[in-house]
RNA sequence: GGCUCGGUAGUUCAGCUGGUUAGAACGCUAGCCUGUCACGCUAGAGGUCGUGGGUUCGAUCCCCAUCCGAGUCGCCA
């Protein structure tokens, strides 16, 4: 039977006593952890998210308390009164708690535990599956609180930063418009308007412009974003952004240097990194070639070289017919691994890049033994010394090439590098590297819808000297466009936006819409932009990741106290579910009949 | 939608070429123990080998299907 608490409060947190508290009688309550039963003597580690601190009982505990202990159990929520004193001799190192105990004069039993599906522990090695399916329990393990309060201080930080810098935080609509371009929304149907459909927001764009209009001037949020698309390691469906817009500016540096003064704050508190001065600037077309990513990883070289010369009139028919039917022929130089990788891990990466659209994956080995390549008998001497001295290769290198459109050669050797990287420990995981990439183009073609679409979002607007490519040749058109890349990862992206409503309408032409579509989608937005618009732009973080690159994770379930699996399901609540026939009958909605047989 | 990997005790795993009673560690239960902190010692309980079908004299093991989970490609303006 569950014991009350009948008045008694609590001293302070588990974790927070220390030998200035020695002789004073106190109360701690919390999880707990372990005990140990010596017989006449019985420690017990009382657990709260601060630590853990030990409550003893001897032969001077009254009989009825010890005995009481003895029935204790892991996870059992208790409430112990004592006085803390030394441990004397018996001092535990490992704990912060350890010079003290509290020896108990008082127990109460507050809560009776089960046996656990697993034990609390961050050495513990427990599936993610049952993890997930008892996440309260998991979320006990000291290393998920940890993480969780590394959360709370960024969301804390992140308000303080941006208020003293004159942002107000405003909350937008959860329950929005559908929008069908770009990725898939959540869709929630009305049960006043039958037949329709509220949108869960993929981010509040429209929103936080109309703020601008609204002469908010400087708004920001900690925004939850809805996406129903794939999951992955870094990606759910459900997520948060640090958003934030500001008006009167049209320059990206005006932006960036908001954002980046944020992130040195973040990463100074939390981390106490310190910084000297900006962070780096890469055009997107370097990134490409250079990294074959828009958000490359710098921490490493491997970088990809042009070959395109040497190639064009390579012995090699794979090269020559390459470039001569006008693709790319590409390279990098995994230095030092030519005796690491058998022929067997050759066969796997080329299974590897396969999945990135090359077709092969030709390399070059200069071994201890000789030069080894998967196309020597095409090569001439001179062609291979050409291509060893471009790719600044030595004994030891492996020199890997892919033939192909210049963007899956480039993302294709992306992925190898960093694959390369992973595998064989390239570079120090403990430094973090900030990188801004600019200059993204405003369009890019989509073969599939046949038309231009919006690398970032359709209120981009193009850099100013790029203006009159809008007509005559779009896909060279530059976005005032910005992503900030910490270690490879994307974890923030912004723009200055377009608030001419001229303009808005020719990108909105540019990208196949016609007038009716637009009066259909966006008619509002650009209602708005008719009565005074300040010129603006901003940016949103990816909170989750930026907690993740904090913290170290590299799973953003770790990040997120109550995450979906791959299958966008949550293994704790079942959700989704289905619904009783009440509520589809509210509704107006049937079931497709289909589902059942499926 | 594609590819790869995994599912054996409460948990984490081992389990040989298909062959007697499926093992270990931790956890759990009981007993002993006054300085433990990964407490120790002794004893014990605990299994639909994810599910269904097939091959076989015989299946945890091989085959097919299916469910659950992980990673990834596509997808993510």
């Amino acid at each position: 039977m569950a014991e009350l608490l009948n008045g008694l409060k609590r001293t302070k947190m588990c974790g927070e006593f220390r030998s200035c508290d020695i002789g004073k009688e106190v109360v701690v309550m919390g999880f707990i952890g372990k005990y140990r039963n010596l017989g006449n003597l019985l420690f017990i580690d009382v657990r709260d998210r601060s630590g853990i601190v030990q409550v003893s009982f001897d032969e001077t505990t009254p009989k009825d308390i010890f005995e009481k202990a003895e029935r204790l159990r892991n996870e059992f929520v208790v409430a112990c009164v004592g006085v803390v004193r030394s441990r004397g001799g018996n001092v535990n190192k490992n704990i912060p708690t350890g010079e003290i105990e509290i020896i108990a004069s008082d127990l109460r039993i507050l809560s009776e535990a089960e046996v656990a599906p697993f034990i609390v522990n961050d050495d513990a090695n427990v599936g993610e599956q049952l993890r997930l399916k008892y996440r309260y329990i998991d979320l006990r393990r000291p290393s998920l609180q940890k993480i969780m309060a590394v959360r709370s201080k960024i969301s804390h930080i992140a308000r303080n930063y941006l208020d003293e810098h004159g942002f107000l935080e405003v909350e937008t609509p959860y329950l929005g418009k559908s929008s069908p371009e770009g990725a898939r929304d959540y869709l929630v149907p009305s049960r006043i308007h039958k037949g329709e459909f509220y949108a869960l927001p993929q981010s509040p764009q429209l929103f936080k412009q109309l703020l601008m209009i609204s002469g908010t001037d400087r708004y920001y949020q900690i925004a939850k974003c809805f996406r129903d698309e794939d999951l992955r390691a870094n990606r759910q469906p459900e997520f948060s952004q640090i958003d934030f817009e500001m008006s009167y500016v049209e320059d990206p540096e005006d932006v960036m240097e908001i954002a980046e003064g944020l992130i040195k704050e973040i990463f100074g508190e939390c981390l106490g990194m310190t910084f000297d001065g900006k962070f780096r600037r890469m055009p997107y077309a370097t990134a490409m070639s250079r990294y074959g990513s828009d958000k490359p990883d710098t921490r490493f070289g491997l970088e990809i070289e042009d070959i395109c010369d040497i190639a064009k009139d390579s012995g090699f028919p794979v090269f020559k017919d390459a470039v001569s039917n006008g693709l790319v022929v590409k390279a990098i130089n995994a230095k030092g691994l030519a005796e690491s990788l058998s022929r067997k891990d050759i066969d796997k990466l080329v299974a590897f890049v396969k999945d990135y659209g090359v077709k092969g994956l030709p390399y070059i080995a200069i071994k201890e033994s000789g030069v080894a390549s998967s196309f020597m008998k095409f090569m001439s001497e001179d062609e291979l010394n050409a291509i060893i001295e471009r790719m600044g290769a030595e004994k030891g290198d492996i020199l890997f090439f892919a033939a192909d459109s210049y963007y899956t050669a480039c993302t294709s050797l992306g992925a190898l590098r960093l694959h390369l990287a992973n595998t064989f420990d390239l570079y120090d995981r403990s430094k973090y590297d900030f990188l801004w990439v600019v200059d993204f183009p405003l369009l890019e073609y989509s073969e599939e819808e046949k038309r231009y679409v919006a690398v970032h979002h359709p209120f981009t607007s193009a850099k100013s000297e790029d203006i009159p490519l809008l007509d005559s040749d779009p896909l060279k058109v530059r976005a005032n466009a910005y992503d900030l890349v910490i270690n490879g990862e994307e974890s923030g992206g912004g723009s200055i936006r377009i608030h001419d409503v001229k303009m808005q309408k020719k990108m909105f032409n540019l990208l196949g819409m016609s007038e009716e579509d637009i009066k259909l989608r966006f008619g509002f937005f650009v209602d708005a932009f008719r009565y005074g618009a300040p010129p603006h732009g901003g940016l949103a973080f990816g909170l989750d990741r930026l907690v993740m690159l904090v913290t170290g994770t590299d799973n953003i379930k770790d990040v997120i106290a109550f995450p979906k699996v791959q299958n966008a399901s949550c293994l704790m609540t079942d959700a989704p579910s289905v619904v009783e026939d009440k509520q589809l009958d509210e509704l107006s909605l049937i079931i497709d009949k289909c589902i059942d047989e499926q």
